[in-house]
RNA sequence: UGGGAGGUCGUCUAAUGGUAAGACUGCAGACUCUGGAUCUGCGUAUCGGGGUUCGAGUCCCUGCCUCCCAGCCA
């Protein structure tokens, strides 16, 4: 685990105003509930990549155990075999584990519990509050009734017990093909909760599981299996997202029927983010169709992309303790987690400049081989990061965008006959420019330097407006720089589990943009996952592609920019 | 039309019968060797209709709207 993570646990996990969940622990504590005890769980299943919906999840979990002295457990539910790889394992053990969280010993997979839930099903058809049935999945389904009639009874409903007992053994022992029966619980047909119409615990899968490899052909469901596996944990507070709460009744009348620990239930609202899915599906979706390089590609919401991107776990997890939770169904604004990104950042990253689109700029009357070592701040908002030099010479790259050669109104960069200061370095003055022949386009702009000035200041006083970064030409590293966007045009996730697939036709076809950058000499060589501010532009993160030959750095998220606002509403 | 859960600024969240608050966004300004950061100011909300109460976002009734549920997925 990365230490940078532990100084600002503080900060984020600073007060911040109640939410019920909270309120019913302190209640719980009050009345002696569960002896004052709190243990939750993050409980995952191994079939994908974790993304920023649970990272909510987890600080929440993990965070309440931590406020109340309680303990988190981290535990796979691993019910069905078919979706479900270490890969996936791997990948969320060491995400939770960037975020910042330690779970100690407590990592658990419901597939450890596999025996005594075997156990207890034998118990239910004992007491004669489960049957196996051998209806199809399609007569089930037509069994099942509607939201406005009770379904039927299965005609298998009533077998005996030793019947029962019998043939769930059999199913154990592999002598019937999938899908061919299923044990169910004995419950209530006619009931208006679909989770109650003799809800299926096990089905026949002929399939070996990522940790149990071939011992079981059975496997339990995840309703047969959560509520019991949160029990046997002793979780007190199981916290959970809306769409289970119809499942409460079931996870409720499991433990009651079997007179185990009962841990609490508690339904809060997912996270939903604007211009992006934050549906394992979709984001399967756009893996396995290409539309991006992987589940850590830099503009997958997931944490692997997002720390891959450059986002640290502080801002995340500021962002999960600022948008609070309820139970209303809302969108949070992706400029929301931006803003707590750069927050973070801003007092974090060390600035170094560097050049996205260069044009060059000759300093005329500055001596033709001379390099000076400029004095450079590494960070404005934390003096103990030091300085560093930044070498000046005549031929320098700055931003194409920072000289026009007929400025706007209130453009305040460089033009002809303007004065600005480059960062650190001298006051310079547009003395003309150099066009192309052919297409008229500027290729060279010329200045002319004022000696006096060395360090930014001048000794008369005289004030410029406007400040620009810069790059060495002879002392430049040349890089890659990945520019990205809001992967979807959308507002929302409208289609979400409509089973729809049109969120496709609202990928943004410039999310991603390669352009061929200058970069002065401090950052070369630096190591995947390095963050620095460019001044004047954002914030950037090595990328992992990157090589000692070839830095390839990824733009993790702009400035504000005051006057792309200005120009855009003049335009 | 069965069941479950929700509706407070554009967005997210507070207010737990007693002045509807904060953050983000937006707008205006100050400051600045990053048009960054920071600071100041301004704006916008209790789904509708009844009722209880000295007093209702909060309690009651009623209507409307949104989300979830008919996987041998989780």
């Amino acid at each position: 685990m990365d230490v940078e993570n532990k100084d600002s646990l503080d900060k984020t996990e600073a007060p911040r105003p109640s939410n019920f969940i909270r309120d019913i622990i302190i209640q719980d504590n009050q009345t002696g509930k569960f002896a004052g005890k709190v243990r939750t769980r993050f409980p995952p299943e191994p079939n994908g990549y974790l993304h920023i919906g649970h990272a909510k999840s987890i600080c929440l979990n993990f965070g309440l155990a931590a406020e109340f002295g309680g303990e988190c457990n981290l535990r796979f539910d691993d019910t069905n075999p078919c979706k479900e790889e270490t890969e996936y394992v791997e990948s969320i053990i060491e995400d939770v584990r960037w975020l910042g969280f330690d779970w100690g010993n407590n990592l658990f997979y419901a597939s450890d519990y596999f025996d005594q839930l075997y156990q207890w099903a034998v118990d239910l058809i004992r007491k004669g509050k489960a049957y196996v049935c051998d209806l199809t999945a399609e007569q089930v389904r037509e069994y099942r009734g509607t939201p406005t009639e009770p379904g039927k009874e299965s005609p298998y409903r009533n077998r005996s017990v030793e019947e029962n007992l019998d043939l769930f053994e059999r199913m154990r022992a592999g002598e019937f093909p999938d899908g061919t029966r299923t044990l169910r619980s004995k419950i209530d047909m006619a009931s208006p909760n679909f989770n109650m119409r003799d809800p299926v615990m096990y089905r026949i899968l002929h399939a070996d599981h990522h940790r149990t490899g071939g011992k079981w052909c059975i496997y339990p469901m995840y309703d047969f299996t959560h509520g019991e596996s949160d029990s046997i944990e002793g979780i007190t507070h199981s916290i959970c997202t809306l769409e289970f709460e119809d499942h409460r009744p079931l996870y409720d009348w499991y433990v009651e029927q079997l007179g185990i620990h009962h841990p609490q239930q508690i339904e809060f609202d997912r996270l939903n983010l604007t211009n992006t899915v934050l549906s394992k599906r979709k984001l399967l979706m756009l893996v396995e169709k290409g539309f991006v390089s992987g589940w850590d590609d830099p503009r997958m919401p997931t944490i692997s992309g997002f720390r891959r991107r450059g986002y640290s776990p502080e801002a995340i997890r500021l962002f999960c303790s600022r948008i609070g939770v309820s139970k209303t169904n809302g969108i949070v604004e992706f400029g929301f987690l931006e803003h707590c990104l750069r927050e973070d950042l801003n007092a974090r990253s060390p600035r170094v400049m560097a050049v996205l689109d260069p044009i060059r700029l000759v300093v005329e009357n500055y001596p033709d081989d001379q390099v000076e070592e400029m004095e450079a701040v590494n960070n404005p908002e934390d003096a103990s990061q030091g300085t560093r030099k930044a070498p000046f010479s005549k031929v320098l790259y700055i931003e194409r965008d920072d000289f026009r050669e007929d400025p706007p109104k209130q453009y305040f960069r460089l033009a002809p006959g303007r004065e600005v200061r480059l960062r650190y370095a001298y006051l310079v003055t547009c003395t003309g420019v150099v066009k192309d022949a052919v297409t008229g386009e500027v290729v060279e702009v010329r200045c002319k330097y004022d000696p006096e000035t060395r360090g930014g200041n001048a000794p008369d006083g005289r004030r410029v407006k406007s400040t620009i970064h810069w790059v060495s030409a002879p002392h430049a590293v040349d890089f890659e720089v990945r520019l990205y966007e809001d992967l979807l045009r959308q507002k929302g996730d409208e289609d979400e589990d409509t089973g729809s697939n049109d969120f496709l036709s609202t990928i943004n076809p410039h999310s991603l943009e390669v352009r061929a950058g200058k970069i002065e000499p401090h950052a070369k060589g630096a190591a995947p996952l390095t963050r620095y501010q460019f001044e004047r532009i954002g914030y950037f993160c090595v990328d992992k592609d990157s090589t000692p030959d070839k830095l390839v750095i990824n733009r993790t998220v702009t400035l504000r920019d005051t006057w792309a606002k200005i120009e855009k509403k003049g335009g």
